[in-house]
DNA sequence: ACTTAGCACTCGAGAAAGCTGAGTGCCAAT
DNA sequence: ATTGGCACTCAGCTTTCTCGAGTGCTAAGT
């Protein structure tokens, strides 16, 4: 954090080469073995100076005094910012993105698939979110179904093709008859309105006929109390998939233990992800060192981006996964899949 | 398998033992041990012997020389057909169970709450189907919304409730009016049919009018062979919670991997369950030793039952779980769980 | 005939001790 | 500035040793 101490030449590229083999290998590294392995070749005690000053700087540590140095947080976000983000996807993961993506049929199958796939080249958890609120939608179609007495199943559909279904409790029978004709006035009277004004209309409307007694009126105001027209939680479907990978990463049991069930838990999912995530900004994300906002997430890194159709924000697409990972490649796929996102969706919505 | 050798009285005492202070302790169970904690005092030679017995049946195993016997997978099985089935739910958990599931709003809901309910009370991982498929169920409303240029949102609601949506992609673009009437048609025409049937009936319809062109029917033939009426994989929704639960039994990492990934994988999952679960009896059933349907199973239970209402099967809800695991109280949970939901969609469907 | 005490034997787990080698820091030389 | 050299550190592996829970068998007791 604070202010990352200036670096040069010399040192950003050792650096570079510091976190690029510690990555692969997974074990501390030593001077030596850069100095066996470095292009321009510098002697091993020249390179000792330098790691010593990184350390100094806050961008290496030792695990014990005699062990080789390994990166810290500070390290892979200078890491991350030196990438060019020119790098292109292999044609191999195009394809598996491609051929995974291509045939799914509606919003939430993308997203399940994009987990997977994420997962699978990342080698870390993918993570997807499927925000789509209702609120900004317009409507489109109610249909009301009688079910058993005072059961009435409520489906909505925006313009934008989401579909909501639910079950309402209702506080008396209300005949088929009714229902219908509820059904049809709200569809006569508000094809089109955004779900949110929708709500303070309706409310308004059922005010001024409250006098008189109005048997429609007094349906759809129950209807619409017991949450009929509610598009909330419609699309906050979190997938993860790819947890099993954390058990190659992750030594420690308890700590596993901890990922796993908060990785369970979808409500905390959403709100890492929205912490991060929901800026209006277009670009992947990398935040190393979640210890901030999730206390057993230290040593990991999230790499996520919006979904977005357009200007509407969708989702997140993510990946939460090892420090210890494929940033340049990672970052790709994320930011090609969101791409792959944007056009589909335009093009079938 | 094969032939369980018989057990006199005294044999069947001990071995019951031996399973469950195995299953509370977790380690190799020695006959010093047992002769300490059995009410009626043998010495442990007495139980040497018996135990020598039971490991000739092959109820029992050694993990090495030296070391105190482990119960085989026929012990288990013998140690769970012996149990009476007469235990009651504990009050926490009656409260627990009642508290998560009583305020679902739909199958969904149900279903994964339940998931992470058994979960919480097993230990073991909580796994739920729901499989209803729309096959059996009768049609009542078709909705068709123009989106793009030949994309169309198709709703089918079935007269229990059952919603099912997807984008189809036609062929050439149909204009609004046409859909309107193609879902006005298979609404007046179809509505009570079964699914199932009604993909017949459509298909000679078609043909019969094939001769005169008949836009409406050529409409309503795109529709249905993209899929419009397809309630497949509607219901076909699995959860699975708990997974983090496996970490504290498995030892071995890459099999705990292999667990992971195979219930990340939705299908296999149920395939396992319908493996052993879509029988038509009603009991809870336990399977002890999974290794001839999954291999990687080998030392895992499931414990499961059909979620059914009255006759139909909706599902299953089942814990997988570790052979070490608290039996009389999983079967208890999940048998009680199986009963409410029973009892919860009667009177909400 | 069943049960029990005693005894010799086995063998995994855990502690203690020793060794190894990759790695560091610093100094003197280039 | 860079490099070779040298003394020092220390995690982790291997080896060895001890300990104790457990077994099987035999002989004695009921």
């Amino acid at each position: 954090m604070s202010t990352p101490p200036k670096i040069g030449k010399r040192e950003s590229e050792i650096l570079t080469a510091i976190v690029e083999t510690y990555i692969s290998t997974g074990e501390p590294v030593g001077s030596r073995t850069l100095a066996r392995s470095n292009r321009e070749s510098l002697s091993a005690a020249s390179i000792r100076n330098v790691m010593a000053d990184l350390a100094d700087a806050g961008f290496l540590e030792q695990p014990h005094t005699s062990a080789g140095r390994v990166p810290t947080a500070q390290a892979y976000r200078f890491y991350v910012k030196q990438l060019t983000g020119e790098a292109r996807l292999s044609p191999a993961d195009e394809s598996l993105i491609q051929g995974s993506l291509q045939s799914s049929q509606d919003l939430q199958e993308f997203m399940e698939r994009t987990s997977h796939v994420l997962s699978l080249i990342s080698h870390g958890v993918g993570v997807t979110v499927s925000s789509a609120r209702g609120g900004r939608n317009a409507l489109e179609h109610v249909y009301f179904q009688r079910m058993a007495d005072k059961k009435v199943l409520a489906v909505v559909v925006t313009r934008n093709g989401l579909v909501r279904d639910r079950v309402l409790r209702m506080n008396c029978d209300l005949p088929i008859a009714d229902l219908e004709a509820a059904a049809a006035y709200i569809n006569q009277n508000f094809r089109g309105w955004e779900m949110e004004s929708l709500r303070n209309e309706i409310a308004k409307r059922v005010q001024q006929e409250r006098s008189e007694y109005d048997r429609l009126m007094a349906s759809i105001e129950q209807l619409y109390a017991q949450g009929a027209l509610a598009t909330e939680g419609a699309g906050q479907t979190v997938y993860v998939e790819g947890a099993a990978n954390l058990v190659i990463t992750e030594q420690d049991k308890e700590r596993l233990r901890h990922l796993l069930s908060t990785l369970e838990e979808k409500q905390r999912v959403v709100d890492l992800l929205s912490a991060y995530l929901d800026t209006r900004q277009e670009a992947v994300r990398v935040v190393v060192g979640l210890e901030d906002t999730m206390p057993h997430l230290n040593n990991f890194v999230l790499i996520g981006t919006p979904a977005r159709v357009g200007d509407e924000v969708m989702g997140s697409l993510a990946v939460i996964g090892p420090t210890r990972m494929d940033y340049e490649h990672t970052i790709t796929a994320v930011s090609y899949i969101a791409r792959l996102f944007d056009r589909y969706w335009n093009e079938s919505t």
